[in-house]
DNA sequence: ATAATTTTTTAGACCAGTCTAAACTTTATA
DNA sequence: TATAAAGTTTAGACTGGTCTAAAAAATTAT
C-alpha cells in the first residue's frame, strides 16, 4: 500500500523515464514534482526500499517491473476519471486534469473496474493518451507530431501533448481543434515553421511550430 | 481550506452532535473516530482555532455555524458519490460506505455540481439519507422506528440506520428489505420485541427488535 | 591534473497527526 | 464532604513529508 505522496512520485518517475525505459536524476523529479533535491533523496529511499525503483546513489533511479505496474495503475485511473469527466459529467478537456489529480488516488479496485466497465471500457482519455488496461497494457497506435507531416496531405488529429497548461487546450478548441479532427497541411513557412491548416474542410487557421510539435496525427 | 483528518473530525463531531444541536465529549469523539482522547484534545483546538467549532476545557465542543455548513458539505459530498455507486455503476448499497468516505474529500465544486445535476438533484442516498442540497438544506419528512409502528398497520422503508456494519444491509437485502419497500406489520411479540411482517404483500419474515429499531417507516 | 562548478546527499529542523504516560479536573461514591 | 473513579489535558516522543544549510561527490573548465 503507497501513500498519496508515495503514488506521485512513483508516476513521475515513470514519466520521467519515458516509461521506465531511461533513468531519472534527482533534480528532474524535484522539478516535476516542485519538491527540492533534498526531498527527493529522501524518498527514493522509501520507494527503492520497497523494491518501485533502483536507487544508484548519484546517479538517479530506474523504475523496477513492480514500479511500473503500480504506475500504470494509477495513471489507468487517472484517465479514466479524465474520460468520465468529459463523456459522462461534460467538463471541458481543459478543466479535468486537476481534478483527476486527486480522484487517482482513490484506493478501490471494484470501483476502478466499474467505472472501466460503464465508460465502456475506452482506450484513450480526453486528450488521446492511452488507457492501460486492466492488466496494464497500452495500445497505441503510431503518432508524430503534426510539425512532421509533408505539405499538401491530410491527417487525422490523434492526441496532444499538455502538460500543466490547460491554456493550450483552451487555444486548440478556440482554433477548432480537437481529438478526431481532420487536418489538410496547406503550406508550410519554412523560416519560422508555422504551418497554414484547413480544418475538417472547412476552416483555414495557421498554428506556430511550437502549436504543430504538440498535436499528434496519424502518419 | 481543511485538511482530509480535520474533515473526517468536523464530520464525526456533526453527527454525535445530531446535527449540532448539543455538545459532544472528547471521548464520544475519540471513538468515533478510533484515535486516543490526546489526539482529539489537540484536533480541537484546531478547529476551535479556525472557528468552526467552540471548545471548552473539560466539557466538550459545540459545532459553529461556519462549521455546520462545511459539515455539510462533506455530507453532501458523501451521499451524492453513494448514490452515483449505486444508480450510476451498480454497485450494492452495502459496498458503498468505505469508497464513499474516500470520495467525499475530493475537492471541486464543480465536480460536485454537475453530479449532483447528472443524478438528477437526488434527495435521498442509497441508504434513504436525506443529501443536504447546495445551500445544506435538508429536507427530510417525518421518519420512525419500525419497532414503533402498530400491529395490522402498513408502512414504507424510508431509511435505515446504517453505522459501520454493512452486514445489516445485506441481511435486510436476504430478507427482501429495501427502500421503498411496503411492510404490513402483522403481529408484534411483546416479550422480545420481535415483529412479523409481509413484505410487499409477497413474502412473510419475522424481525428481531433490534432490526426493526434501525428501519425507519412513514409514520 | 587541478580547480571551479554543478549536482546530490546528509544533518538537523519543522509541521501535522498520532501515541503513551503523567498530571489535572470533574463526577460519583461512601 | 472527603475520597475514589472516570474523563480530560499536557508533556514528550514518534512517523511521514518537507525544508535549509552544509558536506560530499561528480562533472566541467582551465
Ligand atoms: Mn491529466
Ligand atoms: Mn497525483
Ligand atoms: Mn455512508
Ligand atoms: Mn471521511
Amino acid at each position: 500500500m503507497l501513500s498519496l505522496t508515495e503514488e506521485n512520485y512513483l508516476k513521475a518517475i515513470y514519466h520521467l523515464s519515458d516509461g521506465g525505459t531511461k533513468s531519472v536524476l534527482t533534480n528532474e523529479v524535484a522539478d516535476a514534482m516542485s519538491t527540492k533535491p533534498a526531498s527527493v533523496t529522501d524518498m527514493v529511499k522509501k520507494l527503492s526500499a520497497k523494491k518501485l525503483i533502483t536507487y544508484e546513489k548519484y546517479y538517479g533511479v530506474t523504475i523496477t517491473k513492480q514500479g511500473k505496474t503500480d504506475a500504470l495503475t494509477i495513471i489507468r485511473k487517472h484517465r479514466l476519471w479524465e474520460t468520465f469527466l468529459v463523456q459522462t459529467l461534460n467538463f471541458h478537456w481543459d478543466q479535468v486534469h486537476e481534478v483527476a489529480e486527486q480522484l487517482e488516488h482513490i484506493q478501490s479496485p471494484l470501483l476502478i473496474e466499474k467505472l472501466d466497465e460503464f465508460l465502456n471500457f475506452p482506450i484513450a482519455d480526453p486528450h488521446g493518451h492511452p488507457i492501460p488496461d486492466k492488466s496494464g497494457k497500452i495500445h497505441t497506435g503510431q503518432q508524430v507530431p503534426l510539425c512532421d507531416i509533408a505539405a499538401k496531405k491530410t491527417v487525422t488529429v490523434l492526441a496532444v501533448n499538455v502538460k500543466e497548461s490547460s491554456s493550450f487546450l483552451q487555444y486548440l478548441s478556440k482554433i477548432g481543434v480537437y481529438i478526431g479532427a481532420r487536418l489538410a497541411i496547406l503550406d508550410k513557412a519554412e523560416f519560422d515553421g508555422s504551418i497554414e491548416i484547413m480544418i475538417d474542410g472547412k476552416k483555414k487557421v495557421f498554428v506556430s511550430k511550437e502549436a504543430s510539435q504538440n498535436i499528434l496525427v496519424t502518419p
